[in-house]
DNA sequence: CTCGAAGGTGGGAGCGTTCCCATCAGGTTG
DNA sequence: CAACCTGATGGGAACGCTCCCACCTTCGAG
């Protein structure tokens, strides 16, 4: 009747004639075994087919050979953001070659975020990865309580206390910006990110030092808070051509709202770049293929995530740690949209 | 020193008074348990701030309340694909409201693949949802032999044994063809995927159906082969042009490839949909933002997420019943490419 | 009043590991 | 030659839970 059950560390030990500790120290590497005793090891796991139960190994060890990745986003994003699935791949591949798996988990709501609560506080994971995080998400400092290793993709505020990564914002919003200066642009306008967002902040004053640096308007009406969203950026396009009908560029800081205000400039009859010059920031897939193709700041968003993943490895492997920082290139990549 | 160990169930026994199975039966929502004892756990455990230890749980239930999502694809594609963000966002919330966890696993080479085959050797998830199968993957198959329950999205052939959920292909493709005919075009063109792909196949069978049925040429001429990536689409419609320079249709078998069919159009000068229309398939986001914005086929990525998902779990809470097996509509999003 | 069923309860065993010790052989030292 | 180290080994205990089974009530039926 009965399937034969899966062998375990007793059934090896037997069949290889040593004790269960001598399979345990083989399995682990340990140089305390003769080559005979190993070699009679090998060959038992071999024949048997043996996979050691990580589960068992866990409840001893307290160590689970697994991370989170958190994405506390509204469902809009992930999908329509390509950001997200180049985070992925990314961690991923900072995880490739080590037997450490990824659990990945959305958090839409209060009810999800309770439950992800219980479960790090159970420590169910080694680490956990933090992305897209807000000023006042109270994830991270419920993580730093639990001692829990973490990594963030971006930060809450510059004086982010947490190990963190991320892309030089700041710079890469003043290139788009100074490049438009460049190109002979009178009044640049800027449609920006949520506010409660350190992203938004530092590539809203990018945008700003440039503009000061050049001696430029960098005034409030210039600045159209959106949400990362197309709709956003299309709508923020419109406050400013009500506001400001003759500007003649805008930087935004993201590419899915660049597309959404190339749309509204369409609408509105104004032609890219001769009327209006767009710069977007990402580099996303969209950037390609938006009419005309867009002008964009370019961030290696998954290096940022093989990086997140290696910092928290290294935390993981030897805690307590000092702070760990790390800001990646940004690039401009010319299309034709400015 | 040490830090206060976590409370355990024998902690909270002692608290409640109570013996540790009442507690368990308290916890796992048992009926045999007086109010008042429920009463006193329930207490005790807010008071401690006990979460239950999932290993300890595992290692005796031999359940692990996770499963796994495997994404065996060459790194080009996640991140390209916005296909596989939205299977993730609908696999998500099919486990929405469960305790259940999502393990992410990308596989790039033979390496990760027999890490992979161990893991699940070990069964250390419940189930598992595999995405974008091709004819010959041996991953299918070694599921099937370890008796882990199992759902595709897509299917190896059409007599799929496994449950499996996928889209109308061929439906979808007939549609898109037909609509060609009806406005009035005559040469029309497939760039289909790569021909080890079930949903290529169907693609690829839907062109020809419709076109049959009016009784018009479907030869291999008109056929190009590509591999899902914009860079494919593009040299395949360099290839149909050279054959067929007087096509004025071509039907693309994803989104990605008709954006490269696209370039190489305008490339060569030939206006879309003027001289050549153009339909595409998943309604990605890429569709939104080609120029022109491109016709295609509307398949609910993110439903198919949820269904796998919805199978899967039936399936492990009582595995071995029939192959379940559920085909999702399309529909044609008309824009201006066609 | 006795008996059995049924509800409520708790202790022991066991899940498959790792880790701490005790043990033991075989040398080396004074 | 006794005392001691050093490398190799294995058994017991522990990790925190669930499940089996035995027990102890209480209550209704005969």
């Amino acid at each position: 009747m009965g399937a034969t059950r899966r062998p375990t560390i007793k059934t090896v030990a037997a069949r290889a004639g040593v004790g269960r500790t001598t399979v345990s120290r083989v399995l682990n590497g340990s140089a305390l075994v003769s080559d005979a005793a190993r070699q009679a090891v090998q060959t038992a796991i071999a024949e048997l087919g043996y996979v050691p139960n990580s589960v068992a190994r866990s409840l001893v060890t307290s160590r689970t050979d697994s991370i989170a990745l958190v994405i506390p986003e509204s469902e809009s994003r992930l999908g329509s953001e390509p950001y997200f699935s180049a985070v992925i791949r990314g961690v991923s591949n900072g995880l490739a070659g080590t037997q450490i798996q990824l659990l990945l988990t959305l958090v839409r709501d209060q009810r999800e975020m309770d439950q992800l609560t219980r479960f790090l506080t159970a420590r169910r994971v080694d680490g956990v990865l933090l992305v897209s995080v807000h000023r006042d998400d109270p994830l991270p400092g419920l993580l730093e309580e639990l001692g829990l290793p973490t990594v963030l993709a971006g930060r809450r505020s510059p004086a982010e206390p947490l190990h963190h990564v991320h892309s030089d914002n700041i710079g890469g919003a003043r290139d788009a910006v100074r490049h438009l200066i460049e190109r002979g642009r009178g009044e640049i306008a800027t449609i920006t990110g949520p506010p409660d967002m350190d992203v938004a902040d530092s590539r809203l004053r990018g945008w700003r030092d440039a503009l000061e640096e050049a001696g430029r308007e960098s005034g409030g009406e210039l600045v159209a808070p959106a949400d990362f969203t197309e709709e956003g950026g299309r709508s923020a396009m419109r406050g400013l051509l009500e506001r400001r009908p003759r500007l003649d560029a805008v930087f935004a800081a993201s590419d899915v709202m660049a597309a959404g205000a190339l749309a509204e400039l369409r609408r509105q009859g104004r032609r890219v770049p001769d009327d209006v010059a767009v710069v977007g920031f990402d580099d996303s897939i969209v950037a390609r293929h938006t009419d005309p193709p867009l002008t964009t700041v370019r961030q290696p968003v998954e290096e940022i995530g093989r990086t997140i993943t290696e910092l928290l490895l290294r935390e993981i492997g030897e805690p307590g740690g000092a702070r760990r920082h790390k800001v990646l290139p940004t690039s401009l990549v010319v299309r034709d949209s400015a």
